[in-house]
DNA sequence: ACGGTAATGCAAACCACTTGCATTTCTAAT
DNA sequence: ATTAGAAATGCAAGTGGTTTGCATTACCGT
């Protein structure tokens, strides 16, 4: 897809929340939203390496997508942090042996936030964040053996 | 505490790990359980400045004792890894502006666990990680100013 | 078209974390 | 107790992901 048909897409996105509608953030925001599973900042940056953006430029991208609310930032059990677009909340089986990630679509947790916010004090919770660790059949197949 | 009563406390759990009772082990150990808090491994090394611990040995604790599963990696939303002692599981709610954490130690998700191994086809889940941000109170006032 | 501002590219800097290696400390068996 | 082997430590150097400074470019409202 060509930088002018990305620009259709998501520019009124980028302008509500006072973003230029640049190629490399369509590109980075474009490359999250066809990924299935959330990417980490060079794993953009490799995906997108025929498009020469700068590293630092991604970098910078996954910050000002983060803070306008177009992304988010997903805790893997991992060093590195993966995104994710923000629109479409679910959560993700991640195995520990190979690493495969199974999107879990459902997610009811409004009982627990409100125990939450009674617990805490909080008077607003804004996200949370929730994954599941195990193995997948096949890991679990071949520690079996 | 001196190392010989951390020794005493410790001992035991450290033996069924197959891991060494070291001062500098019996210190990180005693430190995480002593916090109210995850913490960081810079924090730790910090707190135990005056031991003389060299970072790479809190690294290398931190991993050790998290691969016997006496201490967990917590997910903040945040660049460092936290960590906190294994048993006793419980989450927090974090607060996005001045980064207050509070304990939520209530938390049934077995029958969300089920739903988990179903769709995701998980043979087993381990564990979980469930972290709640938002706003405590004092920042909420401060925002609405 | 133009001017101001945001965003980019490049390179250098930063800093958390890891690794190699010589030395020390455990621990279990003698 | 002694000792031998393995694990853990300390130190210093290395690694690599992420950030920053700055000059240049691209965007966008006027």
């Amino acid at each position: 897809m060509n930088t002018q048909a990305l620009s259709k897409t998501y520019r009124p996105l980028l302008e509500k929340a006072a973003l230029k509608t640049t190629k490399p953030r369509l590109l980075v925001l474009d490359t999250l939203t066809k990924s299935k599973i959330p990417l980490t900042a060079q794993e953009i940056h490799s995906q997108l390496s025929k498009s020469k953006i700068d590293q630092a430029t991604v970098y910078r991208n996954l910050q000002s997508l983060t803070d306008a609310k177009i992304i988010r930032l997903v805790n893997f059990q991992h060093d590195h942090n993966h995104y994710e677009v923000a629109n479409n909340h679910h959560h993700h089986a991640i195995c520990e042996s190979c690493g495969k990630v199974v999107d879990i679509s459902k997610c009811d947790l409004s009982q627990l936030e409100k125990n939450v916010k009674s617990i805490s004090g909080f008077s607003t919770i804004n996200q949370h964040s929730l994954e599941f660790f195990g193995l997948c059949t096949k890991c679990a197949k071949k520690s079996a053996q």
